[in-house]
DNA sequence: CAAAATATATACCAATCGGTATATTACATA
DNA sequence: TATGTAATATACCGATTGGTATATATTTTG
């Protein structure tokens, strides 16, 4: 019995956690390939083995880190979300917290999501079910509370829910790519206003 | 004097054109860093010692790279706009120039410009102000578009020309993300088409 | 056509890569 | 506290990495 943590996590788990948080800001940097299995060791100051001994290998590492950035993001997002009750105040909730959170997402390497997505393209075979999967997750929750302002008579009945989620995505994640290689939050800020802009002349009720 | 080319080109001219002709695929589709000499010898078919008699080192050759497809990429798009007389035309060729090309940006690894920006982060420093600078051509020419049709007319006097130009530079490397990691080409058009109705609604007169 | 210059190939280098077998240490439980 | 077990460290492996010195073709030029 562990009296350190609330939930029992033996030894081993607590390791293989404390490896992947202090390996995902090197992956999402780096990216999954330019990342060394010395990176690795040097930033947990653990040695091969005990990497190897947690994790099967590499790989392995790359899509647990993965699994926990992208969880990490989408559990930040609800949290955001849900203290609102209107679909209206949760897609702006949704909005602002790109804008509140720009600067951690830089600091530590861009939108995992894209950097995945980026990378992917031709190595990496197994993480790339798992990316598009953040993207359809996304897409499904944007269009939930779409389809509930819909539903509730807060949005405009002949709307594509669907069509205004990839639009929406399609602005974060180039907002944020642009934001980060210009160096100015401001790009990011203005396609965001630019969204809300959007809901209100052509969503909203 | 060679009479197989109307331009003046020395055989190692010819040689450094070949290799950054067939090594840029390459680089685009697994990422400067992921690429080896290997890959590279490969895919020209030349040994290392031949390859490191034309560029400096794998750093030049990438940056080189970068610089083609890059000006590949402007060239294509200022053909596509060109012809166009109003700068209307001109915007929606723009943006027609993306739905066109989809297929062949996606098969030769997706926009080389969000590809080195995502990898530029941390590795490839010398990539950086390379790519900056691409971004930065290509907002700039956005904003004479925009301009010209303020000017002329066309367009409504009180809006942002750049704030446009970073809104639709979003959306298209946005809709580029998403179409390639789902696999949907139809997932670009919807940005597309959105961005058209932008226009119509809140740019044109 | 011959000589000088350039381009390409060969053979090698140290360093680093991801990964593993084995020894050692720390932990949990009885 | 002793003992079995799990976690970590050490030392090593072959393969590949980017890069280079040198030899050999191939162009270009006088």
């Amino acid at each position: 019995m562990n009296p350190k943590n609330s939930i029992m996590m033996s030894k081993a788990e607590q390791t293989r956690q404390f490896i992947v948080e202090k390996t995902a800001p090197i992956f999402n940097k780096k990216g999954y390939f330019a990342t060394s299995l010395s990176d690795i060791t040097t930033a947990t100051g653990l040695t091969k083995g005990s990497i190897y001994g947690n994790f099967k290998d590499k790989d392995d590492l790359a899509l647990q880190v993965y699994t926990y950035q992208s969880k990490k993001i989408a559990d930040a997002v609800e949290q955001r979300i849900s203290p609102h009750r209107t679909a209206l105040k949760k897609l702006f909730a949704f909005f602002d917290f790109y804008k509140e959170n720009f600067k951690n997402i830089a600091a530590s390497g861009g939108c995992p999501l894209m950097n995945a997505a980026v990378e992917v393209d031709d190595s990496l075979p197994f993480l790339t079910p798992k990316v598009k999967r953040s993207f359809t997750l996304w897409k499904e929750r944007l269009i939930s509370i779409l389809d509930e302002g819909i539903k509730n008579g807060e949005f405009k009945q002949h709307i594509s829910a669907e069509h205004f989620a990839i639009i929406f995505m399609a602005m974060i994640e180039g907002g944020i790519l642009l934001a980060k290689i210009s160096g100015r939050a401001k790009d990011l800020s203005i396609v965001l206003d630019n969204m809300k802009d959007m809901v209100d002349r052509e969503i909203k009720i």
